[in-house]
DNA sequence: TGCAACTAAGTTGTGCGCAACTCAATCGCA
DNA sequence: TGCGATTGAGTTGCGCACAACTTAGTTGCA
């Protein structure tokens, strides 16, 4: 199955195959985005807003610092998301009283309530990206290397 | 290897898979930018922007409408986009004189001669992958296939 | 103890991605 | 032939991603 070491890939063959790579991840990613933009329209959510959900829904109350570790985000990202899943009536923030620097952030009641709403979602995406479970995880273990790789450099 | 159909996956655990997978897309496709924003820096490109120049580099003048379809875009991504490279005397946009609502994009001299700086990045990606050429050829295939079917829907 | 280094969150500015729209050119067909 | 539908490019507006920066609070160590 492997390809042997003894029988080189041509230089631009792996030029074609980076770029292809490459695009193939910029398109899929968009691809995904789209799905999940129709379906969270009706949760008025947008995709990256429905990522911070999914954490606080699952982790309960966080400091943005850790929200943006678990989603590799940074403040500047985060600090203008947050502020309109507060307008929406969804989280609430609130200063740190052992460490002032630090914002908690916290689902309130309409925020819990709309994970309800959110269960249907990951199944009619799983079902859309025609995928088997095996090659689902091999995808999912592929990118978590290259990306833990990238990372590294 | 594979699942035994006969064995059902757990519904909390299709769940986690499908976060899992949708998060490790978006993280690798930041990461990616990331790598390939130090690499093109230094050639004043955004990866957006290199797309745009892989097409013309490889397939010589196109109108606004065929490298959309190549890469995925409208023309409201790329007319700003066009505008940017322009000003920076890579391309040029000239009328299409048979239809006059085309608009047909040429590299400059000096576009052309971005080329030759342009070569070595995409070596330096894939090293930085961590990947063999084998786990990116089944990388590149996965996500073909599921930015195929999620365009279907 | 005091002050420099560090840290968390937020702000500013730029570019991408996309929906919704405008405008002009072209097409198709009654 | 004329006119409504379609098409290609561009514009507007909003949200995300990120670099570079600011501000306020904390830490550590000389």
């Amino acid at each position: 199955m492997a390809t042997l070491p003894t029988l080189p890939v041509p230089d631009s063959d792996l030029l074609r195959l980076d770029h292809q790579v490459c695009f193939s991840l910029h398109a899929a990613s968009r691809a995904f985005g789209s799905v999940y933009r129709d379906a969270l329209k009706e949760l008025g959510l947008t995709y990256p807003q429905y990522l911070v959900m999914l954490v606080l829904w699952e982790h309960g109350p966080e400091p943005v610092k850790s929200i943006g570790e678990r989603l590799r985000l940074d403040s500047g990202t985060l600090s203008p998301l947050l502020k309109r899943l507060e307008a929406a009536g969804l989280v609430h923030r609130e200063r740190s009283p052992e460490d002032e620097r630090s914002v908690t952030i916290r689902l309130t009641e309409a925020g819990e309530a709309l994970r309800e709403r959110a269960l249907p979602v990951p199944r009619r995406i799983m079902a859309a990206t025609g995928l088997t479970v095996d090659e689902l995880r091999t995808l999912r273990s592929l990118l978590g290397r290259v990306t833990g790789a990238l990372d590294e450099a």
